[in-house]
DNA sequence: AAGGTTGTTGGTAT
DNA sequence: TATACCAACAACCT
């Protein structure tokens, strides 16, 4: 379940391995995985972007043709592939997508790997593969489809509904916190009646969160998931706010989060999970904490994990 | 074997 | 008009 850091560990791996490699084919092995922006490529200018249709594949694969990547950048949970010619590729891994990067017959790669990490590529996950002129070959694997990727002029990237509405990004300098704050205060005040867990979880309100992260940040804070927002202070939400920098900034060191089988790109594992987690997939487990035993029940339509004795809800 | 799991969207209710 | 809530999406696991 790609996270903020998740995601942020699999940019850093694909940065490394292709910024200034030029592709030489795609294979699309799933059209519903691979939408294309049908707006004329409006070199410079931004257009307001087309809904994406589906087989599209052979225009697809002829625009990508001797593209260069540029740059890879995220934002929240989201992927950009900038391409040379004002095109880019937008990349989104909702629960089980995965990019891994492989050159021939090496069993090296990055991304978020599972099982087929292991396995030889593409298996029966793999819904596109990128060729590389280097021989390097990407594949976005996604278990259950409903990951993405976009082709589209890199001008029309900012207009993608969930980039357009999306709230600030928790991992910011020092000196940026203030104005991140104030946002994210602004944000979630619009949703007073609200818990705080569904609130921490809407990309529109913080970007990043997931559900691994909204339960670690709560136990850090020591509020109770289901409180509602209008109950807690501006102090406690700032308060909020810097524990999720803090337990991401965590798992980005420990290179992500994962139940099994996660390598990296120099092939250590992710294991946040195992080293920090305080409360997440730990139900029955004594709290770090206090020793009270950690509860599962369920918030937001969510699995969720919290101490009943440090985590008390004001009503 | 039915129900849980994950992130986001879209429909309906408030 | 804005916000709240929840089913749907697909495939696997328990």
């Amino acid at each position: 379940m790609p996270e903020l850091p998740e995601v942020e560990t699999v940019r850093h791996g694909l940065e490394k391995f292709l910024v200034g490699e030029k592709i030489t084919r795609a294979v699309i092995f799933n059209e519903k995985s691979f939408l294309l922006d049908n707006t004329e490529n409006s070199q410079g200018k931004s257009a307001k972007p087309e809904i994406f249709p589906e087989n599209n594949a052979a225009k697809i694969t002829q625009i990508l043709e001797n593209k260069e990547v540029v740059k890879i950048r995220r934002r929240g949970k989201m992927l950009i592939l900038d391409l040379s010619e004002n095109w880019s590729i937008a990349a989104h891994l909702k629960m089980t997508g995965q990019m891994v990067v492989r050159s021939s017959g090496e069993n090296w790669g990055a991304g978020h790997p599972n099982e087929s990490f292991v396995a030889d590529l593409p298996d029966r996950t793999t819904r596109v593969a990128l060729d590389f002129a280097s021989g390097t070959r990407l594949f976005f694997n996604d278990q259950r489809k409903f990951g993405w990727l976009k082709l589209m002029p890199t001008n029309n990237i900012a207009q993608i509904p969930l980039l357009e509405k999306m709230g600030p990004e928790p991992l910011v300098d020092q000196e940026n916190f203030a104005s991140t704050y104030a946002i994210f205060l602004k944000n979630i005040r619009r949703h007073q009646k609200t818990s705080i867990k569904s609130a921490i979880l809407n990309q529109e309100i913080v970007a990043g969160v997931g559900n691994i992260y909204a339960d670690e940040s709560l136990w850090s804070s020591k509020i109770h998931p289901a409180t509602k927002v209008a109950k807690i202070s501006d102090t406690a939400l700032k308060n909020l706010l810097k524990n999720i920098a803090k337990v991401m900034r965590e798992s980005l060191a420990a290179g992500g989060s994962t139940m099994k089988n996660y390598v990296n790109a120099d092939g250590s594992r992710g294991d946040y999970l195992e080293k920090f987690a305080k409360v997440f997939r730990r139900e029955n487990s004594p709290c770090p904490r206090c020793g009270a035993t950690i509860q599962k029940i369920r918030v937001a339509g969510r699995g969720t994990h919290f101490c009943p004795k440090c985590q008390i809800e004001r009503k």
